[in-house]
Order: structure tokens, then C-alpha cells, then sequence
DNA sequence: CGCCATTGTTTACAGCTGTAATCGCATCGT
DNA sequence: ACGATGCGATTACAGCTGTAAACAATGGCG
């Protein structure tokens, strides 16, 4: 039996850099670390050598496994996207609004952040849970 | 006539530690440095010396302005916290969630991050809006 | 008048981040 | 078998951040 690995909770933080590599990953895996260059190196600007640099850090910071094929490593994420997201919005929500949710949104919405459309959506969503 | 300052946009970014240092001005201003020093210092652990180059650099960022008072300094926040919180919304909005905020809000909420009162609060707040 | 405390300024230094270049080894084509 | 190529690992290096210590000037106290 495999031991279950807790979701993802890992306690190094992923950099911004780091974050686009891993947006790749989440988008398909796995991929190799040339197939990775291509897909984010492109709009970043990165060469290979900095795309590289970037996986081994990710390693180390187990938020990606590199798994043997042949002589080069296929790289998988192994924190899922909704885990870091939930990290991280809870990080902001706590360092801005003293862990309340809702000050967030009351924010966004004073700040004018919120468009009509995205008005509706969250009235459509308050909806749906509160049922 | 005084040049209107654009309501603090600056490009530098503040760091965690420098923002403790930001809470301690923006609840109450001006400061001296042995003041903050001791409304932060106590929690954070910091020696006087470390919130003295926390406020040097907040300076060069032109978050606060330092102005003479014999011979030493009386510290205030140009940047409103108003203005800090948007900015750092925003930037974790349009990072995590392709700048959509009603996503951020979904993500809360799927997360169970919202509690049933924050859902109340939310829905108070959206009625006020769509007035 | 001289010394200590206070205050800002300068310097320090390790760890993280962005951004690579270089090295050494393996492999594939000829 | 040999050289070009591809790949991961190692090394590089500047800028930002956290966390101070050292220094210099000044002002207050005895």
C-alpha cells in the first residue's frame, strides 16, 4: 500500500517566477523541462537554464516530482492548484482583513473592483449555498 | 497651490515585516521611531534598531514621510491602507485568478473559507450595491 | 563642562528570488 | 569510435528581505 500523502500542505512558499512554471504543470503533465521552456519561456522570456533552475527549485521544495524516463525527468505537480490558491488567499486574508472573508469582499466591492458582472455572479453563487 | 500627490501608487513593494511597521502608523500617526518601536517591537520581537531600517526603507519607497521634530523624526504613512489593500488584492486577484474577483469569491466560499455569517454579510453588502 | 542616552545613518550578512552560464556526462548520428 | 547535442547539476551573481550592530552627532543631566 502507497502512503497517503498529505495534500499538499508544504510550508516553503512558491515565488512568483516559480508560480508560472507551476501554472504550466497544472495546465499538463507531465512534461519535460524543454516541453516546460516552450510553454512558459515564450511569454516569460526565460531562457531554458532559468526554466530549469526553476524545476529544481521546486523539487527541493517538494511542490513538483521528477519522475526517471530514459536520461531526462518527466515533472509533475504534486501540490494541487486549488491547495496553493487556498493558501494563498488565505495568507492575504489573513495578513489584510484579520482573517475575515468577508471584509475581503466588502473591499473589493467599495473599491470598485467588482464589475456589474461579477455582482451577478456572486449573487448566483450566494444562492446556490445558501440552499 | 500644492501639486495634488497621486493617491500613492508607488512602484516598490512592501514587505511583510515592513507592513507591521505600516499597522503600527496607520493606527496611530505620527510616531517617532521609539514609538512604533514599542507598538511593534513588543509582538514582532524587534530590537529598535530593526524597525529603524524598516522605517529608513519605507521612506525611500515614499510609503511614509519623515518630518523634522528637533532632532529626530515624526513618521506618517503617505500610502493609505486603503490604497496598500487594493493594490494587494488586486495583485492576488489577477495572479490567481485571471483578475476575475467574483473567482476569488467562488474559491472562498468552495473552500468553505466563508462562514455562514460572512454569507450573511455578503449578501447584506450585495443589496446595498445593486441599489 | 563632561558623559550618557537618544536618534538617524551606514554597514553587515545570510537567505530567497530572478536570471542565467558553465560543466560533465550520456547519446545519437555518421 | 567520435564529435555534436541534449540534459541535469553546479555555480554565479545582483537585488530584496529580515534582522541587526556599529557609528556619529546631539542634547540633557549632574
Amino acid at each position: 500500500m502507497t502512503i497517503p500523502t498529505d495534500p499538499a500542505q508544504l510550508s516553503e512558499r512558491i515565488s512568483g517566477a516559480e508560480q508560472a512554471v507551476m501554472e504550466a504543470l497544472w495546465t499538463r503533465a507531465p512534461l519535460t523541462a524543454a516541453e516546460v521552456a516552450d510553454a512558459v519561456g515564450e511569454e516569460q522570456g526565460w531562457s531554458l537554464a532559468t526554466v530549469k533552475t526553476l524545476l529544481s527549485r521546486l523539487v527541493g521544495k517538494n511542490a513538483i516530482a521528477a519522475e526517471p524516463d530514459g536520461r531526462r525527468f518527466l515533472y509533475s505537480p504534486l501540490l494541487a492548484r486549488a491547495d496553493f490558491v487556498g493558501q494563498e488567499s488565505r495568507r492575504l486574508v489573513d495578513r489584510l482583513f484579520g482573517g475575515r472573508a468577508a471584509s475581503l469582499v466588502a473591499h473589493l466591492a467599495e473599491a470598485e473592483a467588482l464589475t456589474e458582472r461579477d455582482l451577478a455572479e456572486i449573487e448566483t453563487l450566494l444562492k446556490e449555498l445558501r440552499k
